[in-house]
DNA sequence: AAGCCCTTGTGATCGTGTTCACATTCACAT
DNA sequence: ATGTGAATGTGAACACGATCACAAGGGCTT
């Protein structure tokens, strides 16, 4: 049993547990059951445990999972151990957001560098970070050991500024703006993209009512 | 041949060829082909003909695809017709940085209304858009006939103000808080969940920096 | 300590979606 | 016209992941 032998959507289901489990926990609730994790998650039970049982067995018959129990072991196989570092790239009203959002603490992330190429911008400081130029800005990142950095520039200067983040060996993106798509290999990236996120959801919203309908009318 | 039998993959998919064909489109390009698409959204060309092949015979053999053309059949399959309103609630950083965002109108998306249970910011004016009470908010959203709601209220409140969104009949909800999974049938929900975005990216770029090390030391 | 209830863990089965591979068809050059 | 090269469209084969169904096992009650 390889990592190879495990499915990727086994992997993908693990975060998606892992954020309902930190929910759990905020309730205080102890025990969860596959039921009502899978319900939270919108699986089956039987793949809540399917998943699990790829790395150990980690529940109590008769009971269901300890949640911290599980959380803890969730955090192990996904390598969550320490806070990690990242940087932002652009300090426009997405990045002044990020930059006031105390809760990526809690979180296990902090952005520990910030970087701009408006002059206006540079030195003020948000949150508990000063906002830097972009000159040297892949090596002031590398140099600290950062993998991740969030971009939050125009639409225009973001595929450039990915490409160069690319070029200093990178590990990965969180990018604001669509169209980054085709990137180097060897870089991970994602892109953030409310407008398609609400087109899918209103579109299968709709499929629903729809569906709705037609049941009611045979 | 129903909308019953076509993957739901697939269904996904055809909004990743959509936001990348407006980029191809906004770049110039005329004419793609499956390759060559399929390289920007990452999936095989197979995986891209069998998809499109779902709806019809839209590309010319031995040259491609016109861009265009086929932005526009998808438009039509996913039903993007005309401009839609949505409303937005809670202005906080995460909602001011969204009605400052021109670009949703070119994207499609308006938002409508704005509010903010806060009365300091009752009665300003940004972007557009006048923020108002959360009096008889769910009747102003309806009436109107809105079926997606942005929240970006703190994570303490949004569990209530999505269930009593969803009770007043909306259809979805895109929301910037974790932890509103558990909503009722008839309501979809997505959320924005950076950290757990952050999280996954990061599992796959040291996957893959693990995996080429261990190819390269054999 | 015995029996019951409950939920896990898991091999076997099933279904769905992806890949394969090639016949088909179009544009264009000659 | 006819040939050539190129990329589509698609049935068949395949692989993977989900579901099923139940044996296994822990806890609680009496
Ligand atoms: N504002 C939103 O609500 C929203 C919503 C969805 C998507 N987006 C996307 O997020 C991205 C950022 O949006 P925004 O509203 O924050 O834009 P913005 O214009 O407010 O901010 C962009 C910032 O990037 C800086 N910048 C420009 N070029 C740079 C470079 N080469 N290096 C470093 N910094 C640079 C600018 O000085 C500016 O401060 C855009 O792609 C936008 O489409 C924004
Ligand atoms: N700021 C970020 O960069 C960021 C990043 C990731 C996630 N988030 C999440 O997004 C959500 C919003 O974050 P934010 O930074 O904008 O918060 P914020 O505190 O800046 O703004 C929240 C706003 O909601 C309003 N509000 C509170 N209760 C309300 C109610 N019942 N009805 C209407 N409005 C109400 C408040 O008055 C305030 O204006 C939070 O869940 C946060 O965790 C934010």
């Amino acid at each position: 049993m390889t990592i190879k032998d495990i499915p990727s959507q086994t992997i993908d289901r693990l975060f998606t547990y892992f954020r309902a489990l930190t929910c759990l926990i905020r309730e205080g609730t102890e025990t969860v059951s596959s039921k009502r994790l899978a319900e939270i998650c919108r699986v089956s039970a039987a793949v809540v445990r399917k998943d699990f049982s790829y790395f150990g067995e980690f529940g109590t018959r008769g009971v269901g999972y300890n949640v911290k129990d599980l959380l803890d072991n969730i955090r192990r196989i996904l390598d969550f151990d320490s806070p990690t570092e990242v940087a932002l790239v652009g300090v426009g009203n997405v990045g002044r957001a990020l930059l006031q959002h105390s809760q990526f603490e809690l979180e296990g992330f902090k952005i520990a560098l910030a970087f701009d190429k408006d002059p206006r911008k540079v030195g003020h400081k948000i949150g508990s970070v000063t906002v830097q130029d972009t000159k040297g800005m892949g090596k002031k990142i590398r140099s600290r050991g950062i993998d991740l950095v969030i971009l939050a520039v125009p639409d225009s200067t973001a595929p450039g500024v990915a490409k160069s983040l690319a070029k200093e060996g990178l590990g990965a993106i969180l990018s604001f703006s669509p169209c980054d798509l085709a990137m180097p290999d060897g870089i991970k990236i994602t892109c953030v993209d409310l407008s398609m996120e609400m087109a899918r959801l209103l579109y299968h919203s709709r499929l629903q009512s729809r569906l709705a309908e037609m049941r009611l009318e045979g």
